[in-house]
DNA sequence: ATAGTCAGTTCCATTTTGGAACTTGTCAAG
DNA sequence: CTTGACAAGTTCCAAAATGGAACTGACTAT
């Protein structure tokens, strides 16, 4: 499957994936996220070739992740910045760093921890129900195909077996 | 960067898109939260190459996300189960969903409703602060680094400007 | 006039992916 | 006893993506 396919799936992982979805993009953004704007800050932050660094930084702007906006004229130069769209990221991001933390640290522990300025504690970020706000756990989260596509999505027997 | 390199960065995010970093890998782990564990069935539904899936799948193992389980002898049939630490992926990947349902579905709307069995309510996850429960923004975690790391991670002025 | 800065582009070798055919161990049917 | 089917890969080759280094163009500073 191209990149140009997964853009066109009914699945919204798949189309998160077709932005996001390589070994560069989510590094990029994560350098977005600390305050990162120019094209040679991000190269020596994350020894990424120009070449491919060009290429994402141009397919985040067509996607509208980030916005490219000059900082200066004669000789124009440009700046990457995150858009709203850039900003809904942050949790998804958080929650591969949470991952990480948890799951691929050394004995030394976090590369970085989180503090949360509103309540003053170290933290992680955990995902609840947007509606009960109680954790959530994969048993316990229905899925329903939206009417055009019933019976496309879920494998045949999703509804008989709890699986997870 | 190769991708021994990106395993070995001082960074949680890098560190997991050394296991998850592409374009193919959430995608076979949806199906594993979708209740898939064989590899004809992945790669139906998938459409992606028996090439690539066998990496994937062996990658995956060898990372401990997933588990190898023969389900028949004579001859030898293994099937690919979900660990403890693939299961712990559901919230980045229900981050991921989310983002999507949000900013890469068309007119029809997401592919996809989830209903929170817990309170019966159609639902999304909501990253929340793991101490206070408060929706966490950018703007409200501050970063520290590790000791060994100090002054290796962030950028130069990050603790003065305040950037996202 | 010479060097430096920034944001790219170009070129080529190496790596990864796509697509299809082939392999291995076993059972079941004819 | 031969043939076919099945599941889970492996092999092979062409096409696409990535890594690495050098080059370009529009300026500014010395």
């Amino acid at each position: 499957m191209r990149w140009e396919e997964l853009e066109q799936q009914p699945c919204s992982l798949a189309r998160t994936l077709s932005v996001v979805g390589d070994r560069w993009t989510l590094l990029v953004l994560r350098e977005s996220f600390l305050g990162i704007r120019r094209f040679d800050e991000f190269e020596k932050r994350l020894g990424i070739t120009r070449h491919v660094l060009a290429e994402r930084l141009k397919k985040l702007v067509e996607a509208g992740v980030l916005d490219k906006v000059a900082y200066q004229l004669r000789p124009l130069r440009e700046e990457y910045c995150l858009s709203g769209k850039g900003r809904d990221l942050y949790p998804a991001i958080m929650a591969l760093v949470h991952w990480g933390d948890r799951h691929m640290s050394g004995a030394e522990g976090a590369p970085i921890r989180h503090i949360h300025r509103t309540c003053g504690q170290p933290m992680h970020g955990v995902l609840v129900c947007s509606d009960c706000g109680e954790p959530l756990q994969p048993r316990d989260v229905q899925l329903e195909e939206a009417p055009a596509l019933k019976g496309q999505l879920l494998p045949a027997h999703w509804h008989e077996k709890q699986v997870v």
